[in-house]
DNA sequence: GTAATTCTTAATAAATTTTCTAAACATTAT
DNA sequence: ATAATGTTTAGAAAATTTATTAAGAATTAC
């Protein structure tokens, strides 16, 4: 049961992109060099974050990604959700997104003897990573790269998009 | 991050193995029916539980699949793992089956900011699924479809593999 | 306004994994 | 011996994941 590749490589572009939040734009292909991922992949994962409010872009020279949101504000799940779809390991315990499971025999009216269980696990893993957030990353990196300035801007630069 | 459909299946079947458990052996063709899953596909998940010493199986007729541990003695965490591998959501945090993330720009000397987390999940996974054992299934099988002797017989019957 | 730079979008190809089937074979009970 | 069942292997089909390509649009610098 492992998470796709395409949240693996997301999180860690996340990463560069936290380590960089109140400093610049970086170009896609400098997230691809740095954390070793394909750049054509790493695009379409980069818009997709995009899209989810929590990246912003602007093309052109000095242009790039850049994360528009406060580290502390985004959760893992939530890019994790983003990225992968929902957490829980099988559809009838979703939150974010029920279905009944097809063909299952207890769909209904009989109670499903493995619905408790899983809903469990799912709440398990949500625990766990709507806990954890990008500040995790601006820590280390502040505290391994930079030295001068640790407090952050307010606002984002003018012309921004989003 | 969903397990796979042979896990699931895996379960289901699991589920009927459990209610006849100290009863009689269940044809393929049985749990199939009785779960909704492709007979051919059942096939290679019941060898797969044989080979993983949780399945007994006899050819013939009166033969079938049956369960040969206690019920109490296998844990949910236990099938899973024989079905769909580690429970890790990625490889470097695995108990059972650890290595090192292709390509992780951080598997040298730096310390993963991802690792953590992962770790924890993993955690949380495992100490959800390990906890439960096919006993749920067997209680619940004798609460709704038998009346008399809840009690267990002790040992296995005569000439049966395993 | 033009050129250079960079993101944007959609299509789709490649690779991998999951799901499922088939067929020849082995074992058991009667 | 025969019929019923599990065993094993190979691999086809389907679905998903991963990755690439190429044409297009926005921004900046000059």
């Amino acid at each position: 049961m492992r998470f796709s590749r395409k949240s693996e490589y997301g999180l860690r572009a996340l990463i560069e992109l936290t380590k960089a939040y109140d400093q610049s734009a970086l170009r896609r292909s400098d997230v691809a060099e740095a954390q070793q991922i394909p750049v054509g992949f790493l695009e379409t994962i980069l818009l997709e974050l995009k899209r989810a409010g929590i990246l912003g872009s602007r093309p052109g020279v000095q242009g790039g990604y850049r994360l528009i949101k406060p580290p502390e504000d985004v959760s893992l799940g939530q890019v994790i959700r983003i990225l992968d779809g929902p957490l829980a390991p099988i559809a009838c315990v979703s939150q974010t997104a029920y279905q009944t499971c097809r063909d299952c025999p207890y769909s209904k009216d009989r109670e499903c003897p493995i619905q408790g269980v899983m809903f469990e696990v799912r709440n398990a893993i949500a625990n766990v990573l709507d806990r954890y957030t990008l500040r995790a990353f601006y820590d280390r990196g502040r505290n391994r790269h930079f030295r001068k300035s640790p407090k952050r801007r307010k606002g984002n630069a003018p012309g921004r998009t989003q």
